[in-house]
Formats: structure tokens, C-alpha cells, sequence
RNA sequence: CGGGGCGUAGCGCAGCUUGGUAGCGCGCCUGCUUCGGGAGCAGGAGGCCGGAGGUUCGAAUCCUCUCGCCCCGACCA
């Protein structure tokens, strides 16, 4: 390709909108142009990385036995309301009506259409097990996109649906996908974190996110530094800390601590830690209030709350729900509490004892509580978010960190939960009827395309491996008028493409520092220069857009040399 | 949906406080010169100042409403 004719154009200043820097260099370097919140155009440089991406998630779920298909964008939301999701998925799930008036959505995931697909097609157990996956466009209206095509509205998602004939079947299956998804990102150049996940709207029994771990990672993820633990911070938990304990339980007694209202300044006027602290935090889970007791030093998980309370609506409860059940806000107490509040405790309230906590009085605390004090606290679980430091709960002297990530996958173990929504049934070899079982597995394309830049880039520019290199080499020309030059760069041009190399060719009429410049931003994997000078030097100039170092060769071997480089660079 | 920021030429920005119908850098076009890390000179094109309404003799500038974009939070395969 030449450059003089590419349908793109590099910025010379970072574009004021982006932040993260995936989203500034795809910007900058010409390869997407935005058309509204989370809507991206893909121009050619990028549109051919994500065909390369695209090309290895097919071969790999081709050797797991996967077989492609297509299914459509545009719902009838009568499969969906099978599924109830129809009403408990939100506004990020597009909902009109056709011409003739019928309720239409548009898929923002596809176990809907597969699932019914299924069903349809699915008689024997001699049909089973199968998978099928498809990359398709997905229809999110997220309520906020951001970061480029890290997440946005409207994006490419590879998503793998197996059907197998029981669980045994689907726990044998399920780490081959894991196994294909590490080779994939792998393949791309990433090397991603799997952590234990959340399953949220999905359902299901088990699954694992692929985690690109990047600062600019909207994801929490955990991991040890001994074993192999690994989770998403939204579910993750750690062993119990070490805590003191005193030698006897002491009896309440009220203390005054004017005008402080958090823990952090209780417990600075009381010169203790906050880990001697019990604080109160309080939920509207779907209209009932719920009271978390939970040590003054650990915040609560609400994802963890959540799923314990089996509620997806969990907000912090407002002061008109608090007045309502006559309590105090800064002083709440977890003993004398009405009995219309639900409580739930932390495990962490049994690390420790004679606790500060509020005394449901304005000005007061009071000292030594207790469990004890109050036989309402029953409910007493994991429901605290895990703290860099903390201890693994998997092995013996593990300790815990924190990072961000970028989910660039995730599969999950369904089970039945869309097989008996929709009622998919298979005739086992005794004529019996059973339930069939499904995983599913997906893979955001543009978000990993972007996760690769935020990983492989420079302060120039972005540096492509070459797996997903929109061109395997950059030619410059430095001719500087002179026609000679000009034919030898074009013959070696020629050359290039003839022994089946991608080629970006600048062909421009521009200054050596542009074509330098713009190279470096393109990031393609090899930059090879025909110049007056390294003729001079005895031919072309080679040098890999991830090193410094340049190399030359004589212009009559050229060919060969940059085979071999690249080819030595192939897996980066 | 809450909080914050921003919409002026393709990109980056100034002008707005103190109203007088728009400017800078880069890019773009033409010519000449130049040619190894974003060249020089000369000439040139390009903007209903996001939109609507209002105040005013007069609005990019003041007021109201609205739309869009970015960031944080809520939310989220």
C-alpha cells in the first residue's frame, strides 16, 4: 500500500478528547474516527488489525472443534421475554418496534437466538456435544462508554456457545476454551491474568475473565504472589487477618465524641485504630433497608452484598429511608435496631472484640460491643472488598495485591439456566429426556485490538507485534527528487510485496522527520529506509520499530534479510 | 441518572471578565528553494463561533433553554 493513497491522516498533536492511550494513538495515527459516544469508524490500518485479530480467534476455536456461524443483530423480544430479560436487562438493551408494531431488540449478546437455535435443532444426544461461535456486531447502549474502543456502544465480540449432554461433559470442555483463549491473547501478544469472575446477568456456575492488566483498566483484579489465586475483585476474598483480641468481653458504655461523624475521626479521638471500629453502612436493596455491620477498616463489596441478598437494585440507602426507621445517621448503632431493618454482617465482625460503634444517639459512641450485644446479628458473611496486603485464602504465605485490568474476555459455565428458560431437551441413549447443558465464551475484538496498544507503544507511537501489525513493514524513500533513488525504492517495493510481505509504502513528497515520524506512530514492526546515505552505507537500512538498533543490507539481499528479521520476531 | 469540564477553521487553542460581526500555531492548496527526525520563503483557501430563543442600535462575548463531546461516580458478559 502506498501511503501517498492510503485513506488516512496522522495528527500531529494528541487529540484533546482522549485520555487513555489507546484511544490517543488509534486517534492520531488515522486508524479510527469517532461518529458519537462509543461509535467508532474503523479506517483501513485499523480495519486490517482487527481481520488479523479476528483470523486467530477463528483458528483457535477452529481447533477446539468450534464452527462458525452468523446470527442476526435484530431480535423478535418475544425470545427474550422467554428469558426474562426482556424486563430485568436495562436501557443498555435496545428496545423498538418494527413496522408492524411488533417488540424488537437488538442483540447485545446472543444466548437468546443460540439457544433457541438449539432447540430447534437438537433431537439426539448423538448430536451432542457441539460448539458454534460467531463474531458479530453487539448493541450496547452503555451508559458510559469511554476510552476509545476500549468500551463503547457498538462493538465486535467473538461469542462461543457449547451444548453438551451433561456437566461432566462441559467441566472437560471448558478449560480447552480457556486454554484456546490464553493462545489467542497469547498469539496477539498479550499475556492476560484469568481470574475467578462475578457472573452477573449471565448466571451460571463458574467463569473466568481474561485480564489485560494496564493502569488504565476499568477492572479491579487480585492476585497471590505464591499460588495461582486470581479473582476479580468484585468477588474475591482473603484469609482472616491477624487481629487482636481482647482477654474478656467488656460491658457496653456510652461515650461522648461530638461532631465525629466518621469512623476516621471517631476513631482518632478515641486513639484507636479502625480496625477497633464497627461502622454501620446502610442499602436500599429494592425499597428495604439493609444494615452492614462490617469492621470500621473494611469497606463493603456491593457486588458480594448483592449477590448475597439476591438483588441486582442495591444502592446507598438516603436519609429519608434512614429517618423512617428513626435512625441516626454518623451514630447509627448495631445494637437496639428496629426490627424492620435487615441486618447483615461482615465476617470481619468476628475479628476482634470490644469494639467501637455508633450509639444511635447524636454525639455518642459507645465502647465495647460486641456480638452479643445483639442476637438479631445472624447473617454474618463475605461481604467485605479485599485489601492490597491481604492474605491469600488459598495457600499458606501467600499475600494478596490489587491491579487494574481490561477484561478481555470471559467464559462461563451456564449450565441450565438458558436450557430451561427455553425448555432445550435432548433424547439421552435410554429415550429419556434431559435437560442440555451450555457454556459460553466471549472475546471483545476492538477492546482487545486496543488493549494490545496500550501495552505495545512508545512515546512515539504505538509498536505493533506483528501477529496484528496492520503491515508487516514500513518502506521509506528518502529520494529527495532524484529519480534513480525513487526506481530502486519502487523496484524494491516490488520486490517486498512479490515474496508475499504486507508492505506500507511512503511514497510521499515529505520530509525525512514526517516519514520518520509517522512510521514511529504506525508502529508497523520493521522500518526499512532507501536513502543517498545508506546506499552509502551499502544498502537499505533496517531497524524494528521496537529497538534501536539499525542494521544494514546490501540492497540486492534485501528481500532475504528482511524475511529473516521478521521472522525472528514473529512471536513478540 | 448524579458531579465536573468543554463546544470558535481538519487538529490544538486564544478571544468571552470589560458586547462593536473573529485570530494564532499546525495541517491544507499553488509556486520556488530544500531534503536523515515534524524544512524555508511568497501567495492562497477554509469558520452561519454546536443549536434555538431572549436582552441590545449591535452578541462568539450577557441571560434562558437545548443538543453534543470528555472525565469521575452509579451501572455493566
Amino acid at each position: 500500500m502506498r501511503l501517498s493513497q492510503l485513506f488516512s491522516s496522522t495528527y500531529r498533536e494528541d487529540p484533546a478528547e482522549a485520555q487513555t492511550i489507546s484511544h490517543k494513538l488509534l486517534l492520531k495515527a488515522g486508524m479510527i474516527r469517532p461518529l458519537g459516544t462509543g461509535i467508532y469508524t474503523y479506517l483501513p490500518l485499523a480495519l486490517r488489525s482487527l481481520h488479523k485479530v479476528m483470523a486467530i480467534i477463528r483458528e483457535e476455536m477452529d481447533r477446539i472443534g468450534g464452527q462458525e456461524i452468523l446470527m442476526p443483530v435484530m431480535n423478535p423480544a418475544e425470545l427474550w421475554m422467554e428469558t426474562g430479560r426482556y424486563e430485568s436487562i436495562g436501557s443498555e438493551l435496545v428496545r423498538f418496534h418494527d413496522r408492524a408494531h411488533r417488540p424488537m431488540v437488538l442483540a447485545m449478546t446472543h444466548e437468546e437466538v443460540v439457544t433457541d437455535l438449539a432447540r430447534r435443532e437438537i433431537k439426539s444426544h448423538r448430536q451432542l456435544p457441539f460448539m458454534t461461535y460467531q463474531i458479530q456486531t453487539k448493541i450496547r447502549d452503555e451508559p458510559r462508554s469511554r476510552g476509545g474502543l476500549l468500551r463503547v456502544r457498538e462493538f465486535h465480540m467473538k461469542d462461543a456457545y457449547s451444548f453438551h449432554a451433561d456437566y461432566a461433559d462441559l467441566d472437560r470442555y471448558y478449560p480447552r476454551v480457556y486454554d484456546a483463549y490464553m493462545r489467542i491473547f497469547e498469539r496477539c501478544g498479550l499475556k492476560p491474568l484469568a481470574v475467578e469472575a462475578d457472573t452477573g446477568m449471565m448466571g451460571g456456575s463458574g467463569s473466568h475473565e481474561f485480564m489485560c492488566l494496564v493502569e488504565s483498566g476499568e477492572d479491579t483484579v487480585v492476585w497471590c504472589d505464591k499460588c495461582g489465586y486470581a479473582a476479580n475483585a468484585e468477588n474475591a476474598t482473603s484469609r482472616e487477618p491477624l487481629f487482636q483480641m481482647d482477654p474478656q468481653e467488656l460491658d457496653p458504655e456510652e461515650v461522648a465524641t461530638p461532631d465525629r461523624e466518621s469512623i476516621q475521626d471517631v476513631a482518632e479521638f478515641l486513639g484507636v485504630p479502625t480496625s477497633r471500629t464497627m461502622k454501620a453502612v446502610f442499602y436500599n436493596a429494592g425499597g428495604n433497608l439493609v444494615f452492614v455491620v462490617i469492621r470500621g477498616d473494611i469497606e463493603v463489596n456491593e457486588i458480594k452484598l448483592g449477590n448475597y441478598l439476591r438483588t441486582t437494585e442495591l444502592t446507598l440507602a438516603g436519609p429519608d429511608l434512614l429517618e423512617k426507621h428513626g435512625i441516626v445517621a454518623g451514630y447509627a448503632s448495631p445494637m437496639n435496631l428496629p426490627e424492620s431493618v435487615r441486618i447483615v454482617a461482615d465476617r470481619s465482625v468476628g475479628w476482634g472484640n470490644n469494639f467501637i460503634a455508633g450509639a444511635n444517639k447524636p454525639g455518642f459512641h459507645i465502647k465495647n460491643f460486641n456480638l452479643s450485644c445483639n442476637p438479631r446479628i445472624t447473617d454474618v458473611v463475605d461481604i467485605g472488598t479485599v485489601r492490597s496486603g491481604d492474605l491469600c485464602p488459598r495457600c499458606e504465605n501467600g499475600i494478596l495485591t490489587l491491579g487494574r485490568g481490561i477484561e478481555l474476555g470471559h467464559i462461563f459455565k451456564l449450565g441450565t439456566k438458558y436450557t430451561d428458560a427455553m425448555n432445550v431437551d435432548y433424547l439421552d441413549d435410554d429415550g429419556q429426556r434431559n435437560r442440555v447443558i451450555m457454556g459460553c465464551y466471549g472475546i471483545g475484538v476492538g477492546r482487545l485490538l486496543s488493549a494490545v496498544i496500550e501495552v505495545h507503544h512508545d512515546e512515539n507511537g504505538i509498536i505493533w507485534p506483528r501477529s496484528v501489525a496492520p503491515y508487516d513493514l514500513h518502506l521509506i524513500s528518502l529520494d529527495a527528487g532524484s529519480e534513480d533513488l525513487r526506481a530502486e525504492t519502487e523496484k524494491l517495493y516490488g520486490e517486498l510485496q512479490a515474496a508475499g510481505l504486507a508492505v506500507l509504502f511512503d511514497d510521499r513528497d515529505e520530509s525525512p522527520g514526517v516519514k520518520f515520524n509517522d512510521a514511529d506512530l504506525y508502529g508497523l514492526p520493521l522500518r526499512v529506509t532507501l536513502s543517498k546515505r545508506s546506499l552509502k552505507k551499502g544498502g537499505v537500512e533496517l531497524k524494528l520499530r521496537a529497538s534501536k538498533d539499525i542494521e544494514i543490507a546490501p540492497l540486492n539481499q534485501a528481500v532475504g534479510f528482511v524475511r529473516a528479521i521478521l521472522d525472528a520476531t514473529n512471536l513478540v
